[in-house]
DNA sequence: AACAAATGAATGAACAACCATTCATCCCGC
DNA sequence: GCGGGATGAATGGTTGTTCATTCATTTGTT
């Protein structure tokens, strides 16, 4: 058991402690307990409390977005990059319920460390849902009267609220595919039925 | 000065401390001495720091529910609907910008109570949106293949995340029709252009 | 190989700071 | 001068962080 199996062992911990209790209820003792570790251990690894969130961040989310931005580098289609993206960050949230937690509960604390870390790394995150939306514009698939960063905020809320019915606490459980679809299906389409001519009769397509 | 006002004063104060420093960061101090009262004044009309919390949700968040549901009542098209329901949420955000900031980050907290609130009265709030579909669904003006409760749930993410473009730390300022127009624009017709015939020039679909 | 010395990771009891809550006291209108 | 609203200093419990100590492992010497 060496020094790098310790320092993720202290992240795991306390991801799944802080999504539990939330950061400020959370006591080091019980992410040491979680870790097994005794309490001063963490602070082997760690400078403060707070350096362990911004950790659980920096590393946990770096590897999604690392992973998305690769993968969205072989996509062109504008509108086959935000299905990328949707069921990249869905699956990821599905995969690491407590992150999704943690990252919708306390990266918007107002402290100013987080605000930091939200404004810039995380920043670039969302930052690529504007992007992909300026590209659909420039290539004209998008609608131009879209304000991409209005939308990309919009997106990105809808995508992080909905990352959250895996949650044990919720009745309904759906698939990554249908939720990914929905969510989908919606920005891109629209919840309305197309509205040509008025319809005939019922009509279900899309 | 009626016990009356004094009440209100420490609820707005709250509300502004809570969103400037975070419920956990706040002092009960600092909320005294932003209603310029004296912290043990505080405990004459609140139990404890949840209480202040939890009243503030109940009692500012009660009066944006109550007319959102008169105004509704007296609308019968969805579309319609949905229209008003994000109109009246934005103008509400933003006449109190502290208040979208407090729901954004306290309701969200993993706090017995907290949850016990947003499960019970906020999630009727919630609720609305998913029944404005159903309603739409069976009017057949919204698309069947929706689910109610994913799209509402998206919905409101998008409509809450979006609600903070009027904070100070956001260099953009649009209007609240805009923002409205664009939120509803795209849940509505999507943000993809109208897929017609292939277009005679560059299309770049799949 | 055998032993001693050095290393530094790990521990957890103790410390110091912090702050929600209380309550003895003080107004002030009647 | 009485009653209840208001005060704010004092209290006490909690908890992040420190650090003296332990001890398994490595290194160096003969």
């Amino acid at each position: 058991m060496k020094a790098e199996n310790k320092h993720a062992k202290i992240i795991a911990a306390a991801t799944k402690v802080f999504a539990k209790k939330g950061f400020f209820t959370a006591r080091i003792s019980d992410i040491a307990k979680e870790a097994k570790v005794a309490d001063g251990t963490i602070y082997l690894y760690f400078n403060n409390k707070y350096d362990i969130l911004l950790s659980v961040f920096q590393e946990e989310i770096g590897k999604i977005v690392e992973k998305t931005t690769r993968l969205l580098a072989q996509e062109q289609d504008p509108e086959q990059m935000l299905v990328v993206y949707v069921n990249q960050h869905l699956q990821a949230m599905k995969k690491n319920r407590h992150l999704a937690e943690v990252v919708q509960i306390e990266l918007r604390q107002p402290n100013k460390l987080i605000k930091e870390y939200r404004d810039t790394t995380f920043g670039a995150y969302t930052g690529i849902i504007a992007d992909i939306i300026r590209l659909g514009q420039a290539s004209e698939v998008f609608r131009p009267d879209i304000i991409p960063e209005i939308a990309a905020r919009g997106f990105f809320g809808a995508l992080d609220e909905v990352s959250r019915v895996w949650n044990p606490s919720m009745e309904s459980h759906y698939s990554v595919e249908e939720v990914a679809d929905q969510l989908l299906g919606m920005f891109l389409r629209g919840i309305c039925l197309p509205a040509e001519e008025p319809s005939p009769f019922s009509k279900k397509s899309i």
